[in-house]
DNA sequence: CGCTTTATCAACTGTTTAGTTGACTATCTT
DNA sequence: AAGATAGTCAACTAAACAGTTGATAAAGCG
């Protein structure tokens, strides 16, 4: 499923590297929003926020729809999803080392002590 | 463990949001290794790469030790586990709710069929 | 002590990003 | 049709980033 390419995780991590975006998603993680509901906690324009909000939505993490004149923003878990596992492959390879590192190690103090 | 500041969740996943410091770091999941070690697959100058690196270290995704007149880069899961605890934290919440929403959809329609 | 290797610092350039304001499109309301 | 509401597009400025080259530091080797 994931095979993303260069680009796309360039711009889902880079879309996670603003605190203003971020916040935009720990909101739309508890519903869908509109732009003005959005955009209303933040001192800054409404097209600031849309700005941030295409970021987001151009990254795939959030998906539109239409209702009348609103375009309500979805959270997509699948791809944050899909950055945990980026994260994860070379997380979990890297722990391993560690744990083998440890047993070596603790192989070697327990030789000396025989 | 997290409660991580704003800032340090902006220049993490900013370190994260480019394909030289991604594959720096999946080549680190393999095992500790020199600025020129991995510099050496890049078309890129050893300075730039170095900068790299202190982006990823600034963000605090791998640490340096010392050997001879080598600093070699060591990947740190724990700081990765972090993000994706950051990611998921907000991907679960998402998740909840779609399954609840479908379960709601569900109950409608067989409330429907009887 | 020179000389090489490893790596960083400093200054500079081109590109991208974040935010602003003002004008515009599209939809709903009366 | 006129006006209000929701949102975007366009142009601009200030700041940050990516990469370069050149000089420097620090450790190991002859």
């Amino acid at each position: 499923m994931p095979a993303q390419s260069d680009a796309e995780l360039d711009r889902a991590f880079l879309a996670l590297a603003d605190p203003v975006r971020r916040a935009l998603i720990a909101r739309l993680s508890r519903g869908p929003a509109t732009v003005n509901e959005l955009a209303e906690p933040f001192a800054m324009s409404k097209q600031g926020v849309s700005k941030h909000i295409q970021v987001l939505e151009t990254a795939g993490l959030i998906t539109r729809t239409r209702n009348g004149q609103q375009r309500p923003c979805h959270l997509d878990p699948a791809a944050l999803e899909s950055l945990t596992a980026w994260i994860d492959t070379y997380r979990l390879q890297a722990e391993q080392r560690y744990r083998q590192l440890d047993a070596l190690l603790k192989n070697l103090s327990e030789g000396q002590k025989k």
